[in-house]
DNA sequence: TATTGTTATACTCTATAACTATA
DNA sequence: TATAGTTATAGAGTATAACAATA
């Protein structure tokens, strides 16, 4: 099926520009419904890249993160005072360690998920059948486009 | 025209799930094509507020950003020693100070929208005309739903 | 007396430099 | 000798409390 007949050509400046802001504004407004304002931005960050990653070294966390490995230590080191994640020597190399999540991090960053899912899901509802299909087929390109 | 037939109904709390990823994704590599380092978060949203609504007071500036009036102050300084905008006198109430923004910062905004829009529009320009459509209907949506 | 903005001070976060342990 | 991580120290950024000027 075709869409281009239905729509006037748009350049893909034009294009861009109206994505970035409406993403911009998107993501700016899904910050603001977290669950908790406990934890910093960076720890966040952390906690998810440990979920999606599994286990990572310090310095991994730092490149992920783009952070210096002593700020990350240090990150690490308040996560772990939270019992948020753990240390564990390495298999191979006995100079790294890795961090995990405990199981308190993982239904943490369940709670969050589902409620900053649990507001957006109210606005989608708001939308018509036909809306959420289109959203439905925009989603993978936003992710194709980010992966880039 | 009806997409709804073309897909099978997903739950808004599923497609919530997954915009809410998509978006945030792409909203974080847009954030990493920077036109300069120079600038902190702080700075550039406060030049983006003045950008949007015109001349704002600075407790005005604080709320808006969420920062408090002192932190603002802060931050207005270092966009007034950066000569990116200038203080003036409120006209009605003397307590007030306006911030405006300079040429200069006008300038360094359009650069850094065209700088990150051009990155975008790259990978913009990649997507078949059909993809380049579907997104072109769904941005609106993005901003509806932010809008909120 | 209340409000706007600024100044004084303390705390948090991150970076650079120096140090320890392992490869 | 090089690398991974930590510790020591310094530089931004923001917050609370106190102050000055105006409504």
């Amino acid at each position: 099926m075709s869409y281009a007949n239905d729509m006037p050509t748009q350049s893909s400046t034009d294009l861009a520009s109206d994505l970035r802001l409406g993403c911009m504004r998107l993501a700016r407004r899904l910050r603001t419904e977290r669950v908790s304002d406990d934890l910093t931005l960076s720890q966040w960050a952390v906690l998810g890249s440990l979920e999606r990653h599994g286990g990572l070294t310090v310095g991994e966390l730092a490149r992920v993160e783009r952070v210096k490995p002593p700020s990350m230590t240090r990150i690490v080191n308040s996560l772990a005072d939270a019992g948020l994640v753990v240390r564990r020597p390495h298999a191979a190399d006995g100079r790294q360690v890795v961090v995990d999540l405990t199981e308190e991090a993982l239904s943490l960053l369940t709670e969050d998920r589902r409620r900053r899912t649990a507001w957006l899901a109210l606005q989608v509802a708001e939308l018509t059948d036909d809306e959420r299909a289109l959203l439905a087929r925009a989603v993978p390109l936003l992710d194709r486009l980010a992966s880039t």
